[in-house]
DNA sequence: GCCGTTTTCGGCCCGACTGTTTTCAGTCG
């Protein structure tokens, strides 16, 4: 069900922890994190090459080559299952605790027994880690902070973990005979930053021949409850997915309700109240009579309350209900406005594949002009310089014109500093066609040092996008901690842009930003920060996030044409006027 | 364990921050 791919750089990346946590060589560990990496990154299916091929992939050798074909063929890695065998499985769970890492989570384990995070609370609790070598009082309180952030994710997931799972199985049911209609519902279909559990909705005369294949499914470990309208299945990896049957004449209320958000239906439903009517899963009906009014198309049930059809990415009840009877819904932007991407790296630093193959990939996407933006020298363990970003150009330069169709921009992704400042002298940055600016160090400065941090990047006069600008990591890194207003008005007054950064476990700015971003009459850039050809497709997320913030193509500066784009990063007050 | 304008061993992402220690280990990007 998930992408070979995947399911081997899930297990390398297992290895490579387990080698850490061991105590094993960190440069073999190191090895093994680089080839999974590059596994999940690379473009063809591995369980689809032998050996030979396997090698192919950048940082994939005999030795892994050898572990992987012999898991494509017998669904084991013996290595894996070895150390498995000695480290508890919640040991490995520990590291996922920032400020946790391997020697640490080694000894909990040996010291204290400690295997489970519900276990590390109850010795906190109990001060049992207060005698334990390199653990002072500054420490627990980092732990439990860490604990209490994973734990406000909870059990849910990022949101392309469960559209893969649920594009899957909706491809799989479509298959059947009697499948008139098909689609994943829920938050999923809103888009939302993190789904807790999956909602497909078939239309079909009888249900019977989808609950069992559904039940069937390869990736079904469980099955939750089983009936005739709804069965629930658990995946391997413990995401509860739900599947409806609803007759195909129910299809547009079910699809309505099913979709939610429960705010949103109930707004809904309470607008059929006031019309004398009654809205549920089966229908619009006549509140007295019980007779069926509309039911099967999403757009009669709205037409029927006097509303447009109202976007599942907008069901959220801020407003969407009263800017539809208003008739001032947003035209909201769809992928296909996307002309281009405005942050993306290749292998010169930490991406996966050279130049060519990112452009190609950029190319094969239908794109009208492609960014390439590695990293600046600043970010040291990239070892950029001068020289290397100079031959690159030359390099961007040269294949500019090779896609008669696709347009070539070189940029790169300033840090920015504790003081506000940036990688290079101006006269140096002048000669990018784009600057993309973020932080990547010093998270904890202080809310008005950082504010002013980030406002002093708006305001260089080379900067012309803030890339991921709360540097959050979903479940794992909270948001920088800086008043937003000052930053939106910034960068409006200044004419910079905000990323929306496409990555699914980003999705930064978010949709709560966004909405307020936008009151500055602040611009925005969809990017998808592509470290390989396959995460170009992120795009969708981060569409779908700009979606949730009300954005049309004109917020978005990456829908615009070329020319116009080019006079915005010019960054000249004129040309925006 | 991978890689090679160094061809079979020796280097591999480097520096900063944090919290602990009292000179440094662990973690992170």
């Amino acid at each position: 069900m998930v992408r070979p791919n995947e399911e081997v750089e899930a297990l390398l990346q297992e290895y490579a922890d387990l080698v850490l946590i061991t105590g094993g060589d960190a440069f073999k560990a190191r090895a093994y994190e680089k080839a999974a990496r590059a596994v999940g990154g690379y473009h063809a299916d591995v369980s689809r090459l032998d050996a030979k091929g396997l090698q192919e992939i950048p940082n994939v050798g005999r030795s892994i080559a050898e572990k992987v074909t012999e898991y494509l063929r017998t669904g084991r890695m013996p290595a894996v299952e070895d150390v498995r065998s000695k480290i508890p499985p919640g040991v490995r769970e520990l590291m996922g605790i920032p400020t946790l890492g391997p020697k640490k989570a080694m000894l909990l384990y040996q010291d204290l027994h400690i295997s489970s995070v519900p276990q590390l609370l109850d010795a906190i609790h109990q001060e049992r880690l207060r005698d334990l070598k390199g653990f002072g009082p500054k420490t627990e309180e980092n732990i439990l902070h860490g604990i209490a952030l994973m734990q406000a994710a909870g059990d849910r997931v990022p949101l392309n973990v469960a559209m893969e799972v649920a594009e899957d199985i909706v491809a799989e049911l479509s298959a059947i005979t009697g499948c008139e209609r098909c689609t994943y519902a829920g938050s999923l279909r809103r888009m939302r930053e993190t789904i807790g559990d999956v909602d497909i909705l078939v239309a079909a005369r009888g249900s019977g021949p989808f609950m069992a294949a559904f039940t069937r499914l390869p990736g079904t470990a469980e099955v939750i409850a089983r009936g005739e309208k709804k069965t629930s299945i658990r995946t391997a990896k413990g995401l509860q997915v739900d599947l409806r049957v609803v007759p195909p004449d129910s299809w547009g209320a079910g699809l309505q309700y099913f979709t939610g958000s429960r705010p949103h239906n109930i707004r809904t439903r309470e607008m059929a109240v006031h019309h004398k009517l009654k809205l549920s899963e089966y229908g619009l009906f006549h509140a007295k009579s019980g007779r069926k009014v509309v039911s099967r198309t999403e757009e009669e049930v709205y037409a029927r309350l006097g509303l447009p059809w109202i976007p599942p990415t907008l069901r959220e009840d801020r407003g969407e209900v009263a800017a539809g009877l208003r008739g001032e819904l947003p035209e909201l932007i769809q992928e296909a406005d996307i002309r281009g991407d405005l942050h993306t790296h290749t292998d010169l630093t930490d991406g996966l594949a050279p130049l060519e193959e990112m452009v190609e990939a950029a190319a094969r996407r239908g794109l009208r002009y492609y960014a390439i933006t590695d990293h600046a020298p600043n970010l040291s363990m990239q070892r950029m310089t001068d020289e290397k970003v100079l031959a690159q150009r030359e390099r961007v330069r040269e294949l500019d014109g090779k896609h008669r169709k696709m347009r070539l921009l070189h940029g790169t992704e300033l840090n920015i500093d504790a003081d506000g400042s940036v990688d290079w002298p101006p006269e140096f940055l002048a000669g990018f066609d784009l600057c993309v600016a973020s932080v990547h160090s010093h998270f904890n400065q202080g809310r008005d040092a950082l504010t002013r941090r980030l406002v002093t990047a708006c305001e260089h006069p080379e900067v012309n996008i803030i890339g991921h600008p709360t540097t959050r990591i979903i479940g794992k890194r909270p948001a920088l901690d800086m008043d937003l207003d000052a930053v939106f008005a910034a960068c409006a007054r200044t004419g910079t842009a905000l990323e929306i950064n496409s990555h699914p476990d980003r999705l930064d700015l978010c949709d709560d930003h966004i909405l307020r971003a936008k009151r500055y009459g602040v611009k925005f850039a969809v990017n998808t920060d592509a470290h390989a050809p396959l995460h170009l497709a992120n795009l969708r997320y981060g569409v779908g996030t700009a979606q949730r913030g009300w954005l049309t193509a004109e917020d978005v500066i990456n829908t615009w044409p070329l020319d116009r784009l080019r006079r915005f990063l010019r960054k000249d007050a004129l040309a925006r006027a």
